[in-house]
DNA sequence: CAGTGGTCTAGACCACAAT
DNA sequence: TTGTGGTCTAGACCACTGC
């Protein structure tokens, strides 16, 4: 087997300029300031549309951030997200963070399309519909949107309005344990809610956790779609080789 | 608890216009053709740059292709893909695609940084850096970096040109399999060489993987970087609850 | 208030595909 | 050759920060 010959991309103007300023920045410490964009496009003779085109990747990556008004910033480093089927709670515990939670909304809806058939529901079944924003030491992390079935698990709503874990309501009163979940991980760009709720920009990367969680019986639990922002997390997962 | 308060963001033009194409596309078939950039700009009363920005995001999140010169058109739908410790080869087989492999690189350079502290090597040991183009039914899938040390498997590179598959050289020449994995993944904007390898845009958001595997001694076997293009895969992973 | 990043425009030129 | 998407420019105006 050869060695494939890879013919050299062209490099745009942008990406010259993305690699001078990670040059720049390599040793310079978390909250140091960057010069203004319109400094830097007369100092690299480029326009500021090619200078912010670097920038946005640089803040995609995690290594900048802007904020209006002020200026841009060396990033602090990403976080490591643990996954495991536990609660949010319990996973920012594990690594060191203070969770909490603001409850966005608490409602009942109908199932359609995706939901339905994730909960193994009939189209238009009521379903209740938990959105979250997630914090770690005070930080937007997530926001979390969760569907389960309205008939089995009647007064929910109510019931999660008093108690902020999902997990020890449907433990506690409902006597349901998830024990396994199939787990789907993509990227996406963020929606202006989205981003708002982040505190990020409508159209930065975010990756998207889905997840689909079932008790032992094999009845599925819950169907949760939760988005990090990707230029401030990595998520970690434990594997083992498949059994012979 | 009651239910936060959100302040409705101000939507910037762009998402208007991502909103009705979106509506627009929704029930077209994949491979059908998208209106020109300047038709939708002059149609929606705005600027090609707008309309462009709207694009990207559809782009980013896999609804389009754009092709130089010949158009916008819908997409395929985005592909699933199962993150197990097996071979590449072998995760393709399991979702139904033909794997290939074009290897772009074999060579031994000195570990730093991350590979080092990856591998248990001093700064400035020998360690093979194998680079690969993986593809899936003929199509590019992902870009592989492998890195392992040239003291625990010598002569790999040798051994790699003539075998494709890596687990099985290691299996069958030096006697190691992996069995466990801690698997790091994370979103970042493609490079134009990742880009150019994988036929699509510098800046385009990637699925990044990273993999640590280890064989049952503990020993550190291999550390992984792929990329994935993120607007065409989703991985999948199973979990289970925490033994109590 | 001055200066920052955020958004949008109008237009130029290039690279590439289809004819 | 024509028309497509790809890149870049110069500049306008807005929203926000911090003095």
């Amino acid at each position: 087997m050869t060695i494939a010959e890879v013919q050299a991309p062209r490099e745009p103007k942008y990406y010259t300029v993305k690699r001078h300023l990670l040059e720049r920045i390599a040793t310079l410490p978390a909250g140091s300031v960057v010069p203004t964009e319109r400094e830097l496009a007369s100092e690299l003779s480029t326009s500021r549309t090619t200078v912010r085109q670097a920038l946005v990747e640089l803040v995609a990556e995690g290594r900048l951030v802007r904020r209006q008004g002020a200026g841009t910033f060396i990033a602090d480093p990403k976080i490591t997200w643990p996954l495991h089927l536990t609660s949010f709670t319990e996973q920012a515990e594990a690594n060191g963070f203070v969770a909490s939670t603001t409850l966005l909304a608490a409602e009942r809806v109908r199932a359609e399309g995706e939901v339905a058939a994730r909960l193994d529901l009939a189209e238009g079944a009521g379903v209740f519909r938990i959105e979250r924003l997630r914090l770690a030491d005070d930080r937007p992390m997530a926001v979390e949107t969760s569907h389960l079935s309205a008939a089995r698990f009647p007064q929910l709503t109510r019931h999660i309005r008093r108690q902020q874990s999902l997990y020890t309501v449907l433990r506690e009163t409902y006597g349901v344990v998830p024990v396994r979940a199939e787990e789907l991980i993509a990227t996406a760009p963020a929606s202006p809610r989205e981003a708002t709720l982040l505190g990020t920009d409508p159209g930065s990367p975010m990756l998207v956790l889905g997840r689909h969680s079932r008790a032992a019986s094999g009845e599925p639990v819950e169907w949760v779609t939760s988005w990090y922002r990707g230029d401030r997390v990595t998520f970690i997962a434990d594997l083992s080789a498949p059994r012979p």
